[in-house]
DNA sequence: AAGTGGTCTAGACCACCGT
DNA sequence: CGGTGGTCTAGACCACTTT
């Protein structure tokens, strides 16, 4: 149904015009993370192209790890299971081992007016307010993360009531179940700061204490900005920021 | 010439037995960064295979920045002009711009035995000594780095005498010209410290001051580290680390 | 056995670059 | 103009998963 093979369409190599309508599938058609795509043969029926066109549309969304690929199965949606969050989480401990800390404790939650850094990097009106969640996460050898998340009210309503006393360790499942929310991206600055005297006693260290501070914006689909997340964490034992560019 | 079609080769797909036969192709075969490669055509006859093919073995080339296509005239390896140098450098000033430090001062080269920790990072043996260079680079607005640049010593014979008066701002392009080494990846590790005393003056700092550590391996195109880099970076006046994942 | 993605072929035509 | 890479096709066969 639909297809309409060679409609209007002019400028620009087909496999990207595809790649778009699969990403528009994806957005508005009701796929969660997980969820199977229709088989390649059918897309491809579907868009009126070859099958070698329509997967160079899916290889380019693989490579986004928007789409999975699995032999024999099929298509599916890419969802965020622990693999896809330790992609994101960069924080590896003395042995070189990548572990989620845990969610600790909640410091508190409130809406307010936007600071002009939260403007800038989430792209705010003037006027919009945020919700800022500020809590602890702590590895397995006890040390302790100091974390605020902000987030456009305006897309997260009645966050703390939603919330509740659930304690996510991946927080980016929580904004997809409940908000609709998938985050495919994220871009983080890194600075190395001294500890203030609050932080020091939140994270059990003393004041002037070097730290690292990650400033990671979370990206949707549609590049929008929905998250910025500060980071605070000690990294005098070993514990380090990993990056391996692609 | 050579050919040799269907080989006794097997196992695995075809594209990747070419990929690393290209990979050979340019380390052996003394291509140099820039240097044109045979047109697809030509290397699809050579290894007898259809062009499709060939040309996937070259996209993930082009996807490590091995190689580069330009249409209408061909492939090139890949060069380290400033662009690939600004793709390793992640330092970003306050404005948010890239810009690379000038290679200031040198401080010392010596050839010594080699730490525990580079003996680790740079999979040295036992009893391989290192060549360090450290040395001072400065932003446009005046912050200094400190940087300490470990190498094998088997690799880089004689390298104070060849180094001579330069200061290349790019060492890796030293490196490929005086050894013959190609960089094409890196790894960093990243840490909040203090300023020492000696860091401290050499920077113009207060004794104390948060530093970003970042200690970054470069790899060669088959994967052997080369190079261990530890840099010390005052980030308090909004000099920043950018890391945006692939 | 049927259905899926993974690899591979042998062409075609287009867009861009140099002479 | 001829040569290059860029896109696209319409098939083929293989490897894997499920029924």
């Amino acid at each position: 149904m639909s297809s309409n093979p060679l409609a209007v369409r002019e400028h620009g190599p087909r496999y990207l015009w595809i790649r778009e309508q699969l990403v528009r599938m994806i957005l508005d058609g009701g796929f969660k993370g997980g969820a199977p795509l229709p088989p390649e043969g059918q897309l491809a029926r579907h868009f009126g192209v070859a099958l070698g066109t329509l997967r160079k549309a899916i290889d380019e969304l693989v490579a986004r790890k928007i789409v999975e690929r699995v032999q024999g199965k099929g298509l599916f949606v890419a969802a965020y299971d622990t693999q896809a969050a330790m992609r994101l989480f960069r924080i590896v401990d003395a042995s070189g081992v990548k572990q989620l800390p845990n969610f600790d404790r909640v410091l508190g939650i409130r809406t307010r007016a936007a600071g002009a850094n939260e403007r800038l990097r989430l792209g705010l009106a003037r006027d919009e307010k945020v919700v800022e969640l500020r809590r602890t996460r702590t590895f397995a050898d006890g040390a302790v993360m100091l974390e605020s998340i902000c987030l456009p009210g305006s897309r997260f309503a009645d966050f703390k009531a939603r919330l509740g006393t659930q304690r996510p360790v991946l927080l980016y499942d929580f904004y997809e179940q409940e908000y609709g929310v998938r985050i495919v991206g994220v871009e983080s600055r890194l600075r190395a700061v001294s500890a203030t005297a609050d932080d020091a006693k939140e994270m059990g260290l003393r004041a002037g204490h070097p730290l690292l501070e990650v400033e990671r914006v979370a990206f949707e689909l549609d590049a929008r900005p929905v998250e910025l997340r500060t980071t605070l964490c000690d990294t005098t034992e070993g514990r380090h920021y990993l990056d391996v560019p692609g």
